[in-house]
DNA sequence: TTCATATAACACCTTTTGGTTACACAAATT
DNA sequence: AATTTGTGTAACCAAAAGGTGTTATATGAA
């Protein structure tokens, strides 16, 4: 898997696995070892879920001895707020459209 | 694709041409038809991609006359709001950390 | 040095994605 | 009635995703 930047956040956060995995760094840096003792997959699913991750520059690295410790890099999810933002707008209308119509009934 | 409720909103809006589809159902209801001819791949893979929109209702779509015609639902982006929003207290953190840094420095 | 541990690097398999073409069918138009 | 138009869907394909397991390498500790 993963050769070139074929990750976007988008495609990142797609998986609930990797969701999971940014809550817990949210919390503490952690090791590939303590990421994949929390979950039920395989130690390498977990590599290639952090590659995706990695990619997306949703999380950084660094070496700590012999371990691999995994960082949060939450300002890729700023894209993600931003394109959501945009559609407030039209929820917002609906339940204004929705406002207006009930007030017309009166 | 598509049998169970495999598709959730996250997986909706990992794809490009689906993220391009809402925004143009945004603007305006639009036909299978009327959706198919903004993009360049076939209205086949168009009706795929509405498919998994709708799993994700992320849109709803009516009949009219011999036309299908989707319009754009987008309470379900609520959820990835909010689940992005978790995450703003660190990128807000990681100033405020930063901002720290640089006054003890002072 | 020796041994255990943390991670990397492969090879391999299965399912899902995203796309295609071809055809069937229903609704409008003529 | 015949034709055009919009849609539904089946069959197929290539590539990627997601998982497994095995082996290799590098680091730290005894």
């Amino acid at each position: 898997m993963s050769s070139a930047a074929r990750h976007d956040v988008y495609q990142a956060i797609a998986d609930p696995t990797r969701r999971q995995m940014l809550k817990q760094l949210a919390e503490k840096d952690a090791s590939i070892k303590e990421i994949a003792e929390s979950f039920s997959v395989s130690r390498t699913a977990i590599v290639k879920h952090l590659h995706v991750l990695s990619e997306a520059k949703l999380v950084s690295d660094r070496k700590e001895g012999r371990a691999k410790i995994y960082s949060l890099q939450p300002a890729q999810l700023m894209e993600v707020k931003e394109w959501v933002s945009f559609f407030e707008q039209y929820w917002d209308n609906k339940l204004a459209n929705l406002k207006n119509l009930v007030e017309d009934k009166e």
